[in-house]
DNA sequence: GTGAAAGCGCTAACAG
DNA sequence: CTGTTAGCGCTTTCAC
């Protein structure tokens, strides 16, 4: 591996130079640049990234954290933020975090470790931090780490965040709902225990029940199931939803696609037709949807990703420490399993 | 941020020795070693990776390729390796290299820079290369990335890899659809744009069409449809499989679990019922597969991803150069998308 | 626009 | 078992 040195010397510069013309610095003469550019090349040189971190101070590296990467909406804001980090030059490094939700002692030990040792190692220049609720203890230990921090999905003290407005988006699948039709929605949510996702579950169910409300229409516990945002769930939820004599729902919005497919598969398993018999919405935008025909609100998750990669790496050059929280984009999108209520 | 010599001048005794007690080397009393973690501790410090990487030329960091982060297979397996790798206080660096299939030219930039740049940067150790199919170029570039590489999927020329023994796995499949009395046996195969990936799709087919031959059965061209690895894929190709005349299957394997459930989906729709009129059987171990009640050959994802990991790191303390390929295990999950044919 | 030189914070001989 | 001393390879003042 060929050092700035040789490349110096073949360039018949000193190793500053070097150093500039390969930073991009506008203070190398065009023809010096050219023949440094020529020199590198010609040895393979690519400078080490820990020499540069140690002299500079900047690694050129971010860092993403998520509870997971299994889940559909994390791997779509990972693939986002990898994407545009790759083409800054940057480098991503993954940390998954546990959730200590299970009581289990090695998943605690797992997220101390984070934040005492991985995240103070100065291994990134700054950190995206996905869906990330903190405990006070957390939130504490996050401020020796100096380097910016962009949130997604919450607001991050002391940090900037993207954020989806639940309230709005849910208030909008349910709205499209009512302007079918439908007064008895149904409503699958996500269950309390992922409310320490910034109270997600929460804002959805209450853009529903807004909605409802806003209409004329008193929200009515029984009509709401809660589940863990997987097809699955959906699934269960949808039996008991439409088990249930007193429900009897003409529409279901689920606060997630996966939970809506669920939906739509309990619903044709108990033979109920989708939609003439039964409407369905979700919330995502999941590559599914298409083949499901499934109406959703497409919050653009990839886009997410790489919005706050923008973000950071603003922050990264001008260290602005405008903390506004951005709000992200969402978009109704329309198909085949939501329809004009039944007149029977 | 402390510094070394802080908690040098703290703990009263030199830089090398802190350094050393802390790596947990042996030659460091125990009485001395307690002093210094007592003030490492009490200071908060935690070593500078740049620093420590410049000065030892490792620098406790692991690179992830892999073709994307969206497929449940990847996503699984970058899940097990890193956990596995936190838990040895290694950080994870991911790159996700695009497909050059589509011919897109920023596709061909962005790959071109992983290997001439991104990789010689030296900010990893070793590589954990997933369903890496190479070039004869790309693996010249890979050259000069001295580190220890780990390939799973398929042999990569010059290190150790982790294979999965497709042949086998796919007559299993097979012959757990022959033993329950099954001949006329529909495959759904990945389709060739997918070979890249080490011949997967060639590999399963062919375990396929060698089960039916020992069964004294001709593989017939018209029993095998190919798609994409996805549901809808598999719904589709199982569309085909089952509307043609000349097919008319008992059961079909589907050479992936998503491609199994669309199988399922798409059966459900035609009106026939699983296992009664169709035996179907997957390959992956998807969790969803519990609830689709189906049949498959489990692979174990996640431990590939950790199997990968002890293999590199121990080529990193050992540099052994045992190069022999590693078999992964596998297993058949039998549930309820097979059954016996119906005696009618 | 370019060069000389002083570190960045740590590790790894080498002594003792 | 511990300290001294060179660097690791680059960036960045500070001069010129």
């Amino acid at each position: 591996m060929p050092t700035i040195e040789e490349v110096a010397g073949l360039a018949g510069v000193s190793t500053a130079t070097v150093s500039r013309a390969l930073a991009g610095k506008s203070s190398v003469s065009p023809a010096t640049r050219q023949r440094v550019e020529d020199a590198a090349k010609a040895l393979g040189y690519v400078v080490s990234s820990a020499a540069s971190s140690l002299a500079s101070g900047r690694t050129r590296n971010v860092g993403v954290v998520m509870p997971s990467v299994q889940s559909w909406f994390f791997t779509r804001v990972l693939a986002g933020a990898h994407r545009a980090l790759a083409d800054a030059g940057y480098d991503l490094t993954l940390y998954q975090l546990d959730s200590t939700l299970g009581g289990d002692p090695e998943a605690v030990a797992r997220r101390a470790r984070f934040f005492d040792e991985f995240l103070l190692r100065k291994r990134v220049d700054g950190l995206i931090a996905v869906s990330l609720e903190l405990t006070d203890d957390e939130l504490e230990r996050l401020r020796h780490f100096r380097n910016p921090v962009v949130g997604i999905g919450g607001p991050l003290p002391g940090s900037r965040s993207l954020m989806l407005d639940d309230l709005s988006v849910s208030r909008l699948a349910t709205e499209h709902l009512l302007s079918l039709g439908h007064r008895r929605i149904a409503h699958i949510g996500g269950d309390t225990s992922f409310d320490v996702d910034f109270h997600l579950p929460t804002h959805r169910r209450e853009g529903y029940e807004q909605a409802l409300t806003a209409a004329g229409i008193t929200p009515d516990a029984l009509m709401v199931r809660l589940a863990d945002f997987t097809i699955e769930g959906g699934y269960r939820a949808t039996l008991q939803l439409l088990g249930d004599p007193r429900v009897n729902p003409t529409a279901i919005f689920a606060a997630s696609d996966e939970m809506a497919m669920g939906a739509i598969l309990a619903a044709r398993d108990l033979g109920k037709r989708v939609p003439d018999d039964l409407s369905i919405v979700g919330i995502d935008g999941h590559e599914l949807g298409d083949f499901f025909g499934l109406t959703t609100v497409d919050q653009f998750p990839e886009t997410q990703g790489r919005l706050a990669t923008e973000l950071l790496l603003h922050e990264l050059d001008d260290d602005s420490d405008d903390l506004a929280p951005v709000a992200l984009p969402y978009e109704l999108m329309v198909r085949r399993s939501t329809s004009i209520i039944p007149t029977t």
